[in-house]
DNA sequence: GAAATAAAAGAGTTTTTTATCTTTTATTAA
DNA sequence: TTAATAAAAGATAAAAAACTCTTTTATTTC
């Protein structure tokens, strides 16, 4: 099991992704897209027309159509993309599964956990999305592979 | 998401409710377990002969038969038991789920959470089984809800 | 050695996640 | 206003995870 669902890993991708695209104007093509990070793209489709339903991402259809970011998409955090998709869980949920996890009822690995969860939770809150564009044009960074 | 799958959540919260309630001698049987942590039943014995086949558990067939953990498995770390059941890509895995991610060939969130990764398996790696039979006899921490 | 006990093993089912394929709708441009 | 383009939506399908039920095997006790 990694972090993020498979979807979530996609939509993540392909959101850094077409960030980096549009970066400098015009939009980017599911199929671009699917094969610029390595996805079915299909499967991706669904994904981006959630994220499109929820304004992470913008879309255009018809000739020069495709997905782009406006100015305040790529300046949301990471974290927004990941809560859209998983939920919160990931920052909020017990190591361990149980409902009640709480600091007053707390499972063996709590205390620990809730510095990991905050940890992530933090790196995730102050990742914006359009700060990774600089990388990714530089070719330091990979979104397949 | 969780960190864990499910079958690793029970799997842990089995093991370490194995440890306190045999902590004394005695074996503990699957419904007891099952009971005590919270987990459907027969879903959980799969997830204990799977343990006791590699060795993370003990077992005993017929009257007064059940579940214990000998010397050996109590000072196991946690880590043993979640990588038998999840495997290491927790540990080792790319966040957003690239083969290829590496120090040469990083995802953008590669150098943030190496550092995760390796807290998590530092805290798993550090947390001996029987560690925690203390404070789950004096209740003050839970293994259910 | 027969009966009772309890885990192991086998054989499913259900649910969720991941993935594919087809049809529809919106937009553009000739 | 027609043809081309590209996302949206709908309908399935495949695979994996989670869960259930039944039968078998090993062990103990009488």
């Amino acid at each position: 099991m990694g972090v993020f669902s498979k979807t979530c890993e996609y939509g993540i991708r392909a959101v850094l992704f077409i960030a980096h695209k549009t970066a400098s104007g015009g939009r980017v093509g599911i199929k671009e897209i699917a094969t610029g990070i390595d996805s079915p793209e299909h499967f991706l489709a669904k994904i981006l027309q959630d994220l499109s339903r929820k304004g992470l991402v913008q879309s255009a259809k018809g000739p020069n159509g495709g997905f782009y970011l406006d100015g305040k998409a790529l300046r949301r955090p990471l974290s927004e993309v990941v809560e859209a998709i998983d939920g919160d869980g990931l920052f909020t949920g017990c190591a361990l599964g149980l409902k009640q996890c709480s600091e007053i009822n707390p499972c063996p690995l709590h205390n620990q956990f809730k510095l990991i969860r905050t940890e992530i939770q933090d790196l995730l809150q102050n990742a914006e999305i359009g700060t990774f564009n600089n990388e990714l044009a530089l070719g330091i960074r990979s979104l397949k592979r």
